[in-house]
DNA sequence: GCCCACGCGGTAAACGTTTACAGCAATCGG
DNA sequence: CCGATTGCTGTAAACGTTTACCGCGTGGGC
């Protein structure tokens, strides 16, 4: 492989200095016949820039980090899907950290910043402890949080609107004429978890709807959990008439639980799920989802991640994204709502 | 922000040079209390070695950059998702590059090697072309193939074998009394799409079964496509029995068609899909899919780049692993043949 | 015909590390 | 008691760029 060519190799062969072809290889002001040469040994060297020592002199690396939690996760890999082609645009690599939504890698990464190796980070933590911010606030890049953080954190924001998307999901439910409704949540410490959970009950309230603590079973963001969870809230109340499942995945847990145990869905229980995931419209019946938004959260947060690393010093910004409920069969009754090829179409909705 | 601590600053604040400086921070033998020194002043400065400073004198980023087709994809991202974690032991972080199977930007990518921002790469790439195969010789870093890849090209490999697969399938289809099996195929210029495509033929032959034009549908690898490949196969063999799709997107799209087509799955038509990807377990009724080991071979590729990364110049090795056919109520019958959890324990396969 | 401005291009320093080499003190063997 | 060995440490050069600065030659204005 014979170490290829740098700077000093064609600047002696152009017979110029390494700071002409430097010149010449940046656009800057030159002499035609410069330019010629310097253009003519590149090409028959093959050369190719060094971005390391690129990086070092100019203290930019052209790549950004976004840290998931789950690489399993499919509203992540929605994110995923639209921060790529964002930041590839602009001419940035992207670096994928999975933190497996254990603190102390998340605390990792934020430490790895120091580094140097990525100009700006794009995370998103389930949950968001004391030392998060204070990595936050000493952080020596940008980042973008996804997710709820507390006021005054001096870093963009991109959230959800789990409250309302949980609202529409119930007075979808509500107006189906259902009035046990039951909630099969994730960790109450988690950010969504909190915020789900405190949505479901806000919303009951509203519609002057009893809280009944059998009716709201725990488990985790994962499909067996939410089954497990779902058939203890079956046993406890057996005439539930509607799920709101904190995720696809647990929706999914759920659907099978409930064929498991002869129930039909949407006839006896209607089944909402939370992210609107690919899943969602590939299982059966295809599940009614509340969409996070997760595709406009992931391109918003790259956005603002752009902005900062190229403007200047503003404000940190906090971007919300409205929810969005994508009904199909599975609450809207045996008509087949049929909507299909999955991810093609959706384009409505984002601020 | 105030510009980061160096070694330099270290150097200062201790009392010693930056080379001792440096040799403490890398453990090498160094007299107590220089150590002890150096370590408080880092300590107390919040010093952390800057990436690219490192990788520019060592010829090392500890960077592997993987090259997916399509971010989309679920295979790919079972790859992804063992790759991740093989890296992330070794200590490198990993670069991530949709190509969207777009030849040029594959080239792009294998170009990008000479910029040495990491140290290896690992691609899959759908279509193999002359132009692959001559910037893969001139390689400036080691790169390991997931897909075919011709004859004595020198690179590692790993290798799914979908022509065992597609036979895996049709054996099972044949030995559930099905005799008009369609193929639902992918554009036959993709390795993947003429590997099916052959051994679909093959398998019919050894079981003496004759090869019909009509049976056969090439869309795409995507959901509407391959829906639409089975209403159009459909519309000419009526009465076709079961049917083999290049991957599980397509099978999903034939379970749409299928059902709007008022034919039970699978009583009428038994249909198996390929990839064994999330969707499968998800879709209902469940898929029976061929898996060809996605996770597998992303463990093996990942494995093979840290080998040759660490080790020397060994010979370019290939890895083929084995396909498994994963049963489930698509063709098993209405016994439900509930595999439910999704991924969690499928720990059989792998060479 | 001089001086100044201007356009180019070269020299060298810097970015923050690692590491070869040399120097120096202490220790050991004879 | 001296030379050689050993154990640490410091100096300086490299890694491959970018860029501030300076010098040179040309052309124009007076």
């Amino acid at each position: 492989m014979a170490d290829g060519p740098t700077i000093n190799t064609i600047a002696e062969r152009a017979g110029v200095s390494i700071a002409s072809v430097s010149r010449v290889l940046n656009g800057l002001p030159t002499r035609q016949e410069t330019v010629r040469k310097v253009m003519a040994a590149a090409d028959e060297l093959g050369y190719v820039r060094n971005a390391v020592a690129r990086s070092l002199k100019s203290r930019r690396t052209h790549q950004v980090a976004f840290a998931m939690a789950d690489v399993g996760n499919p509203a992540y890999l929605a994110m995923l899907r639209e921060i790529q082609p964002v930041l590839k645009a602009a001419g940035y690599r992207l670096v994928l950290h999975s933190t497996d939504a254990v603190v102390a890698d998340e605390i990792d990464v934020l430490h790895s910043l120091g580094e140097r190796y990525v100009d700006g980070l794009i995370m998103s933590p389930l949950r968001v402890t004391e030392q998060h911010l204070e990595m936050l606030a000493a952080a020596r890049a940008p980042v973008v949080i996804i997710g709820s953080v507390p006021e005054g954190t001096r870093a963009d924001n991109v959230r959800a609107d789990s409250r309302t998307g949980v609202r529409l999901a119930i007075d979808h439910l509500y107006a189906l004429g259902r009035r046990r409704i039951g909630m099969i949540n994730g960790p109450l410490d988690t950010v969504p978890g909190a915020a789900r959970g405190a949505a479901y009950r806000e919303a009951l309230a509203d519609l002057g709807l009893p809280y009944d603590e059998d009716l709201v079973r725990i488990g985790d963001f994962y499909r067996a959990e939410g089954g497990r969870a779902v058939a203890e809230l079956l046993d406890r109340v057996p005439d539930v008439d509607a799920l709101m499942c904190a995720n696809d995945l647990i929706a999914l847990g759920a659907l099978d639980v409930l064929r498991a145990a002869g129930k039909r869905v949407p006839a006896d229980v209607a089944v909402v799920g939370m992210d609107d995931t690919d899943l969602a419209a590939a299982s059966w019946p295809a599940l009614t989802s509340v969409s996070l938004g997760s595709a406009e959260r992931g391109k918003a947060a790259a956005e603002l991640l752009l902005d900062r690393l190229q403007g200047g010093d503003r404000e940190p910004r906090v971007v919300t994204v409205p929810p969005r409920l994508v009904i199909r069969a599975s609450t809207a009754g045996a008509g087949a709502a049929h909507d299909d090829a999955g991810r093609t179409e959706r384009k409505e909705g984002g601020a």
